[in-house]
DNA sequence: ATGGCAGTACTATACTGA
């Protein structure tokens, strides 16, 4: 089973892209997307179908939007917080649409994108700071249900000094700051691990480059794109990589994909 | 320290991203 997790950008503008890609990776059976940038009655499924894809969306106009494309079907679809946790006290966390769930066989696959923040200690920064608390709810329900829970997604969050290019500084840049990295560390011991890592310690291996000042040409990118995995389904993943070839592509999204493989 | 690049909505420029 082979899980991508790919930040596209506007799946308008990089439909040729994403539909390139999964030709070139026919051994992918869901590729999750983030930031399709879509409402849904816009999306456009017949690509994907064409070649043979399902397809489950969770849009909105002109910002987030979450995507799956995936060769067989995919059961129990839910979309945002509430469709999990049912009222949720701050329904503000759900007007977004960065969150979408189904289940592969027997394993959940969470597909998320969480809030970049802005600026610290912006409106938007305390916002991600509760969607990542409220995220902490929400996958405490799905194990209660389901031990075998994949999460991944454009996390906007490097976890450690070693996924960003220049971490000097980092303590008041967005993405980088301890409580951001404290709050989904909480997230994260729910019993989810970093796949990259159990087959990767070194760094400069990056997701996110800057479109500007020739970020991917320097190298100077962030790892923010991660999948995170419960423990049997850590112990039978057998490699995760990190495509970079689509953002060598003109007009790329300034995010490329990452794969887990897990034996199935 | 600042700005740089890109997509959307809209139709000039503001907002957002990371």
């Amino acid at each position: 089973m082979k899980i991508a997790t790919w930040n596209v950008n506007s799946v308008r503008t990089r439909i040729n892209h994403v539909c390139n890609w999964l030709q070139a990776n026919p051994d992918v059976d869901v590729l999750c997307l983030q930031e399709t940038k879509v409402v849904d009655s816009d999306f456009p499924h017949e690509p994907f179908i064409n070649l043979g894809y399902h397809t489950y969306i969770y849009g909105q106009k002109s910002y987030n939007g979450v995507a799956m494309i995936s060769r067989s079907p995919l059961f129990d679809i839910q979309l945002g917080f509430a469709s999990v946790l049912g009222e949720i006290s701050d329904p503000s966390l759900d007007d977004q649409k960065r969150l979408i769930t189904a289940k592969l066989g027997n394993t959940q696959i969470v597909n998320m994108y969480v809030p970049n923040g802005s600026e610290v200690d912006s409106e938007k920064f305390a916002y991600k700071l509760r969607w990542l608390k409220l995220l902490r709810e929400y996958l405490q329900a799905l194990l209660a249900k389901n031990p075998d829970v994949l999460i991944c997604g454009d996390f906007n969050v490097a976890i450690a000094d070693l996924d960003i290019y220049d971490p000097k500084g980092r303590e008041s840049k967005v993405m980088a700051t301890d409580i951001e990295r404290e709050t989904l560390a909480a997230v994260l011991e729910l019993g989810f691990k970093d796949i990259f890592r159990k087959f990767e310690s070194g760094g400069e291996f990056f997701s996110w480059w800057d479109y500007r000042s020739g970020g991917f040409s320097r190298n100077r990118g962030w790892r923010i794109d991660y999948h995170f995995l419960t423990d049997t389904l850590y112990e039978k993943a057998t490699a995760c990589a990190i495509d970079i070839e689509p953002r060598k592509l003109t007009q790329p999204s300034d995010h490329t994909p990452v794969i887990v493989t897990i034996e199935s």
